[in-house]
DNA sequence: AATATATTTAGACATATGTCTAAATAAAGG
DNA sequence: CCTTTATTTAGACATATGTCTAAATATATT
């Protein structure tokens, strides 16, 4: 859970995220719409994907991210859970 | 939503969270769960009342907090709202 | 008032983080 | 091949963050 928080923890990221729930993009089309250069974009994008939030694969020259919705799932899950707390079970890392 | 997932993003405030969960506690009670000092703990405890995910009460000497689950329900929301989105942009026309 | 107990605040410090520029890698098209 | 386009990697740098010790504040007790 630690490198989802911490993903989730930078507004560009969280951005970034939202941009991919409408469709998937290309790096550069991320990069595009951010006043930060494409190297810092690579780099969130690095983030995102060490947490598993997002995905991607090469199509020609383009990368091409989409969003893993089973982690955000999970990560529902434990908010969900966690609100539910006070009665049972201790199971978080 | 920044100063949320800020405060989310680190493991012993996350554990804070969780104790808090079972039971309101003094800054004391919650500081002897961990082995950093109490001054460290009084410094999450800031950031994490800053994000408006615990209240605080002074009860004689001691001081108690306890989760506000309306931010919590908050973040909740914010998830849900997140994985519901792109969920009709797939089906343009 | 003096002392003890509970907690926070101030200041310092090392590490983490977000950003940049420049260089490297990968694929496509002459 | 060589060049162009797309993206990442490397290294540097300033700021943010988590931690500590020491001092300050607030309350209770004697």
């Amino acid at each position: 859970m630690n490198a989802i928080f911490k993903a989730l923890s930078d507004p560009t990221r969280r951005k970034i995220l939202e941009m991919l729930t409408e469709r998937d993009l290309k790096a550069g089309d991320i990069a595009d719409n951010f006043s930060i250069t494409k190297a810092s974009i690579s780099h969130h994008l690095s983030i995102l994907k060490e947490a598993e939030l997002i995905q991607s694969e090469r199509q020609g020259q383009a990368i091409v991210y989409s969003l893993n919705t089973t982690v955000f799932q999970e990560t529902l899950r434990w908010f969900y859970d966690f609100m539910n707390k006070g009665s049972d079970s201790n199971d978080e890392k």
